[in-house]
DNA sequence: CATGGGATTGACT
DNA sequence: GTCAATCCCATGC
């Protein structure tokens, strides 16, 4: 990256797509602390997994279909599909065209916007009066939560993560580099064995289970 | 057209 | 630890 951060900002600038293609796993374990923000509510990236065609945990790995024509789509896009009927899943589409493969956007430090993600993670309507507002840990510690954290819907699906509504921006040189951790990707039932998931070491963001094997990436 | 299975979460035993 | 909620879509008849 040629241009760097003003000194004091927050974030960088937005990633260009030639990050995106390149090969997924690569791109997965440097998308962690870049920061990702819709409309005013933004998090550092603290986790992700790497999906890619050729392994059966991914949903290209089926060809291509009306579900997975993003993931077949250009890099830098954004693949959002429903999971369990009820989440939104939030993926950055990576490699050349052609080639069906995301990183999945597993989890979030709370950068800005706290307040309105605190209200999107806990509506009136599943208010108790013995239930507390969640900490700021619980607001993006998942796939599901972290796109309701930010409202992501799945209208989003083909966005560019360059151009919008949803941004991807790039890790500020402020600061050290985070410690990575690889494991294996969670709440998968094929491929299972692929160390293709990446967390920033003792994060309270990252979700359970946090990675048991702590090797450094 | 009917069926089944999720890249999850939160509530509950 | 178990389990249901709930929608999209891939698959098969």
């Amino acid at each position: 990256m040629s241009v760097r951060a003003a000194p004091g900002a927050a974030i960088g600038r937005p990633l260009p797509r030639a990050f995106y293609d390149r090969p997924v796993v690569e791109v997965a374990r440097e998308l962690i602390g870049c920061t990702v923000e819709l409309e005013g509510a933004a998090g550092v990236i603290v986790e992700t997994e790497a999906y890619h065609e050729s392994e059966p945990a991914c949903h290209a790995f089926a060809g291509l279909t009306p579900r997975t024509q993003t993931l077949f789509g250009p890099p830098g896009r954004a693949y959002v599909y429903r999971s369990y009927g009820i989440h939104a899943l939030l993926n950055a589409v990576c490699e050349p065209a052609g080639v069906g493969a995301a990183v999945l956007i597993r989890a979030l430090e709370p950068l800005a916007g706290i307040e309105r993600m605190r209200a999107r993670r806990w509506p009136i309507s599943n208010r108790s009066s013995t239930g507390r507002p969640p900490r700021n840990e619980d607001l993006c510690s998942g796939p599901g939560k972290l796109t309701q954290a930010l409202g992501i819907e799945l209208s989003e699906n083909g966005g560019d993560l360059r151009a919008g509504p949803i941004v991807i921006r790039a890790r500020t040189s402020a600061g050290r580099d985070p410690e990575v951790v690889v494991g294996e990707r969670i709440g998968i039932t094929k491929a299972v064995e692929l160390r293709w998931r990446f967390c920033v070491a003792d994060n309270p963001n990252v979700s359970r289970p946090r990675p048991v094997k702590v090797r450094s990436a």
